[in-house]
RNA sequence: GGCCCCAUCGUCUAGCCAGGUUAGGACACCGGCCUUUCAAGCCGGCGACACGGGUUCAAAUCCCGUUGGGGCUACCA
């Protein structure tokens, strides 16, 4: 593309929480228009309002878009740094009579909109002090009275917002208030913020939620004033919650950190945030960020909004851990690991084939790196617990003391320990009890791991060991021995 | 209230711009295969063009209206 290496983008978080997936969405459109087209993807941190902003904010959005794969360029440029820029561009528009000095107070004007609400009626800045003298003014500012800027938007005609996503919208200037540029502290607006710094830094595409679609005219009307050069604006439809409700923390933990830390994969984040708001035109849902890079345009964003859907977020996550290599799992399960305070240095040296097969045996069967650590767990201690239904379905009200007991001398047997070797023999077992061997097998694998339910048993026991299948039976066999010494006490107790 | 956006299965979407499809895929759900269990995988099922008018031989597709949903309407961004 002849004109590639113009493009510039920004993604411009207020660091007022923590990143959430609409803003990851919003971020990641940016960062793909950018790496597309060879350009430049730029981090703004629009911390104007400093009551709001906090340094804890900043350092999560940096830690979440790292996380996710998103590098910028240039920045992080702080808008709190650049106040004086903004004061030069007011100045300019004072001079060039696109702007003036408002005097009218807060409370003032919070009557009025009061007032017009109780008719029922919306209120817009009536224009007060949008014609006073200079005279006047200068008496004002003599008596040192506060004030603000406000931009002077034209009474008549229309702006038209060229947007790649919605085409063609156009406002009626009449409808546009003279909004404020500089508030009365002299910190900048969003409005004049947002446009001098995407003018200074010559951003060449506005690519930010479609929220930001009716604020846009007003924005438009200041690069004109300004005589600036207009980006190409484009608003992706917004991401809501299962109520329809613009997504917020109402509907529960929507930040990317959550997902980070309940195991989900920045590679599934990212493809499924790709797929909210954008489709590549075909069947295909499985991306990496390379290939969305690739595939990705502003043409195929579609502009309706989009649900949010964690059960397929959940979904594409499994689907991403059961088809990575072992070996792209190790790290973040090592961490769940440690924080379950099952890992153990070997797994790192001498008996790491181990932990890989462990991760090999679990990974289809788990939607998150948590619940992966949780799979895993049971094999790296002793001390794991019998879950409630595995125990309710497989072992109570079962006669199978008698029959562990059994199976328990059997394995100290086999020979070699082997899963051909395990089978043959508890099946063996099983027919001379004249028992089913799935009830064996059921029960032995609440033994061994305290689940219902795992990958083939004998795959497990293989790799279990002999040492510890046989510590793990005895515990079984001390377990049913206490219940069956408890029973007639307890016995009423059940149901 | 005013302004703006949007409207295909419960959800994400393809198809719409350049009208003619048994309206396709995915998640979820249901069933089957596999199997000692649970997943994974494979196969199958359920399920949508919001409504009303136009235009046209023909409308999910173009136009208008209605309804519904969302957003904006700050000295927040």
């Amino acid at each position: 593309m002849a004109d590639s290496s113009e493009v510039r983008v920004r993604f411009a978080p207020s660091p007022t929480g923590e990143l959430h997936v609409g803003g990851a969405r919003t971020a990641l459109f940016n960062w793909l228009y950018a790496k597309h087209h060879g350009g430049a993807f730029i981090l703004r941190i629009e911390d104007t309002d400093k009551g709001r902003s906090s340094e804890e904010s900043v350092q999560g959005i940096f830690d979440a878009l790292s996380w996710l794969g998103l590098d910028w360029d240039e920045g992080p440029l702080y808008q709190s740094e650049r106040l004086d820029l903004y004061r030069d561009y007011v100045s300019l528009l004072m001079n060039s009579g696109h702007a003036y000095y408002c005097f009218c107070s807060a409370e003032e004007i919070e009557a009025k909109r009061q007032e017009a609400q109780e008719q029922g009626d919306g209120w817009r800045y009536d224009g007060t002090c949008r014609d006073l003298s200079a005279d006047e003014v200068q008496a004002k500012l003599d008596a040192d009275a506060p004030k603000v800027v406000r931009f002077k938007v034209p009474t008549e005609g229309t702006t038209v917002v060229k947007d790649q996503v919605h085409g063609d919208v156009s406002f009626e200037r009449d409808n546009l208030e003279d909004f404020v540029l500089l508030r009365s502290d002299e910190k900048p607006t969003y409005h004049l913020s947002n446009v001098v710094d995407d003018i200074e830094m010559g951003i060449t595409h506005v690519i930010r939620g479609a929220d930001h679609l009716p604020n846009t005219p007003k924005q438009i009307l200041v690069y004109e004033a300004l005589d600036a050069k207009l980006p190409v604006f484009a608003h992706p439809p917004l991401i809501l919650g299962e109520d329809k409700k613009r997504l917020s923390k109402r509907h529960g933990a929507t930040s990317v950190t959550h997902f980070r830390d309940k195991g989900y994969l920045p590679g599934a984040v990212v493809n499924y945030l790709a797929l909210l708001g954008w489709s590549p035109g075909d069947d295909r849902e499985v991306f990496t960020l390379h290939e969305l890079t690739k595939e990705f345009s502003l043409e195929r964003v579609n502009s309706s909004n989009a649900v949010f859907d964690p059960e397929k977020l959940a979904w594409l996550n499994g689907k991403y851990i059961s088809e990575v290599p072992a070996g792209e799992l190790l790290n973040s399960v090592r961490d769940a690991l440690s924080n379950r305070g099952c890992w153990r240095e070997e797994l790192d040296m001498e008996r790491r084939d181990y932990i890989f097969a462990l991760i090999d045996l679990w990974q289809s069967r788990s939607r998150t790196i948590n619940e992966l650590a949780d799979n895993i767990a049971p094999f790296l201690t002793e001390a794991f617990p019998y879950l409630p239904d595995a125990v309710n379905a497989h072992i109570k009200g079962k006669e199978l003391l008698g029959p562990l007991q059994a199976v328990r001398e059997a394995f100290g047997k086999v020979d070699p320990w082997s899963q051909e070797e395990l089978e043959a023999t508890l099946r063996q077992l099983a027919e001379s009890l004249e028992m089913d061997a799935a009830d064996l097998i059921h029960a032995s694998r609440v033994a061994v791991i305290g689940k219902a339910s795992s990958p083939g048993i004998f795959e497990v026991l293989e790799l279990m060991g002999r040492n510890s299948t046989d510590a793990r039976l005895d515990r079984m066999l001390r377990y049913l021995g206490k219940v069956q010494a408890a029973q007639p006490a307890t016995s009423q107790t059940a149901g």
